[in-house]
DNA sequence: TTGAACTCACTGGTAGGACCACTTAACCGT
DNA sequence: ACGGTTAAGTGGTCCTACCAGTGAGTTCAA
């Protein structure tokens, strides 16, 4: 018998999931851009909608798209989604979860702070004082907490690991909801005080520096929790 | 108008994936076993197929089960997986990726190793020792590596915080290719060796002892990459 | 003119039935 | 006793119709 099977073993399914991943990396797509309407890529791809369907479902789990009823299928690019659907189903005491989420960041995040020290580029430093200046002046508690995430994310990216980057952007998220009520007790004062002491020892190119700082920042947090 | 639409809104689609996960995490559907069929399963809770296959689409996803064309869906419990979907996507260089791996590892690693030290019970030291015996008579490559794993993820268990353990258990995974390179390069000798001196410093509940064990059996691996 | 309700044309969500593809085990003829 | 065939189970795909949210444009009354 010839090779009738050839290696090459494809369904459809993984067809329409690769497909769409290859938009969506490929820039074709960017994030905050609609996916075109399911049927219309059945069509397209002379495929039925369920697998399109599915492939969209896929996508949703990985946290590249946000799927909404009435409305299309969002890009969103948030690779930290599934780690957090992990986590808050291994953890569901909220206190416990989030005890244990700080001491990873405890653990984590002042290396990636030495690192990006030694790395960091001009572009992200402007990024970091424009993010510290954003955040002296906002009263609005969720737009703060944001500001406050992103900070610690770009500092994450500086550093250039990955790995770690999308850890420590998965915990933070998680914990955002008790950063909302730290930054009630406290004013946004107290975080935008030793986010601008980390940002001095990163612009300073201080690895050590940097290091201590986000290690002060994260236990005063740590501390909040009990 | 009264209150027709109250507060609860929950989805069919919603509800089967929220049973599922209660069937899986109650033990009533232990890890190896199989879900009913999505036929039964559709009937008995009056659904239709489509949202039962959905549901088990994302439980995919999440790495709870593992879904076999001809077979069945299988309970597979295996929270690292979505991690490593999401790191597979994000470092598509193999080389890069196993770098950066090894670099979480090295950070995350000896720190649970000297929680483990302290909070190791007999139980999981009885695992650790059995472990190493097995690993010190295993031929066959897979099954050394897949030891060799074993072992890390029961000292991050002992560890006690989940969130590092899997994190931990996500890189770890990731670099199995390159630990059946290593093994194979080396053989098991080595690693054994630094098997069995982390868990003498864990049975002598040693902290320090076991960090600096633990470092230096990662950095020894992390050199091999080079 | 204004503004509130309605209509309609999208979007994804669900349903049910038919059939395909893969796997396994039982069956049967050699 | 062996090997190929068959049949029944599983998930995979398709089609078609319809339900359910959303938003923009239209209409009509104040």
């Amino acid at each position: 018998m010839s090779p009738t099977k050839p290696p090459v073993r494809s369904s459809p399914a993984d067809d329409a999931l690769r497909k769409l991943i290859a938009l969506i990396e490929d820039g074709a797509l960017a994030t905050g851009t609609f996916l075109p309407a399911e049927r219309q890529l059945a069509e397209r791809w002379s495929l039925s909608r369920v697998v399109v369907r599915e492939a969209a479902r896929k996508l949703e789990q990985r946290g590249l798209v946000s799927i909404r009823h009435g409305i299309g299928v969002e890009v969103t690019n948030n690779p930290a989604l599934p780690v957090q659907h992990t986590l808050e189903r291994l953890l569901p005491s909220d206190k416990e979860r989030l005890r244990q989420c700080a001491q990873a960041r405890l653990l984590i995040e002042p290396e990636l702070a030495a690192t990006a020290a030694v790395r960091a580029t001009p572009k992200g430093l402007r990024a970091l004082k424009a993010n510290c200046v954003a955040l002296a002046s906002e009263t609005d508690l969720a737009r703060s907490a944001a500001l406050d995430i992103a900070f610690h994310d770009t500092i994450a990216d500086l550093a250039g690991n990955k790995v770690l980057a999308v850890m420590l952007r998965s915990v933070a998220q998680l914990g955002r909801l008790s950063r909302e009520v730290t930054l009630k007790r406290f004013g946004v004062a107290r975080a935008h005080g030793y986010h601008v002491r980390i940002l001095a020892a990163l612009t300073a190119a201080d690895p050590a520096a940097a290091r201590k700082a986000m290690k002060l920042h994260l236990e005063a947090a740590l501390g909040d929790l009990s």
